[in-house]
DNA sequence: CTGTGCATGTAAATCGTTACATGATTGC
DNA sequence: GCAATCATGTAACGATTTACATGCACAG
């Protein structure tokens, strides 16, 4: 799913501007997705241009036009043919971790720096969630929340469980350079 | 860490020609990448280009010339460098779970059979992992291999326990449209 | 007076995927 | 006979990110 598309499901939660669209992404699909405004209003564009989203131009005082879009019968049916599609499969992907797979190349200490540095991420991340997860209104958006902190809470506890391998690891390599 | 710098990575453990780096991504890296050969071909010939790797070429009767890469000094510096570097943040990347936030467009139906193949394809996933993660000989591997297990175990349990949530959801919406 | 929020966009660069293009060998 | 493995690449397309470009209002 394209940013396009999402711009497009989200609309089916009422009208928005490009700039509420953008708020939208960071409220309930920020564990997914991100996009920029340069993604955004391009998306929003096009979308119009092939009649998927209608837009009503309203004026401002001081401020540019505010450009409200609404989602049209044939977006929502379009959008609605993107959701049965088989979803892609699902990514988990961790730069942090990628980076203890060349453990070798590391001095031991730095390797459990990053361990560290990764608990305390994932354990604020857990933090900024769990907030945002009671003022949530949907079963939906609870749901997705909760997942992500049972994910995290897990992968944090077997962090902790199992980082002496690769530490034990990295010292002997160390001790042998030496 | 983009392809570049990861064919680089690969090349931290030996020498290999551009067909091994592809399937030291899917061997080492499956979890977190996948590069295709129009990725690496490309990013080898670049990397010779800026000198961090070298290419010796070997003859082959009926095949192709086989290049076989190595890391320059300067390449494996350049990549220490880049480990280095304060990692981007993880990113899980759910379609599925994505598509549970517009469930309020699909019949109930389908939003169960959603969470069950989910489950479903974790449930394979474990089970591939598992396999290899036995054969993995480095504990670097290894910690890997039991994080990707450790996470979709967790969120195995929570969408068995909390899937009612949406269901119920679902089929609310669904009367109320009868 | 500085940062945040409101409000819109374009241009260029980067990055990755899909499709195309070729061709022999080996195992089932 | 057909699929998989070995072996290399290019071209076109699609998507996203980064940098650029503007400007007022309001709170601390």
């Amino acid at each position: 799913m394209n940013v396009k598309t999402l711009c497009l499901g989200i609309l089916t939660f009422g009208d928005a501007t490009g700039y509420e669209i953008k708020k939208a992404f960071q409220d309930k699909l920020s564990q997914m997705y991100d996009a920029g405004y340069s993604s955004i209003y391009p998306a929003l564009n096009q979308l119009t241009k092939e009649g998927f989203v209608s837009c009503r131009q309203e004026a401002q005082n001081k401020r540019p036009d505010k450009k409200v879009y609404s989602i049209t019968t044939e977006g929502r049916l379009f959008f609605i043919e993107e959701l049965k599609k088989k979803p892609a499969e699902d990514k988990f992907r961790s730069e942090a971790l990628t980076t203890l797979m060349f453990a070798h190349l590391l001095p031991a200490r730095t390797t459990s720096d990053l361990i560290d540095s990764l608990i305390a991420s994932y354990e604020q991340y857990i933090q900024d969630l769990s907030t945002d997860c009671d003022m949530k209104q949907s079963h939906s958006e609870k749901f997705l929340c909760g997942m992500g902190i049972t994910i995290r809470k897990a992968a944090i506890t077997y962090m902790q469980e199992n980082r002496h391998l690769i530490e034990a690891d990295a010292l002997l390599s160390q001790q042998a350079a030496e």
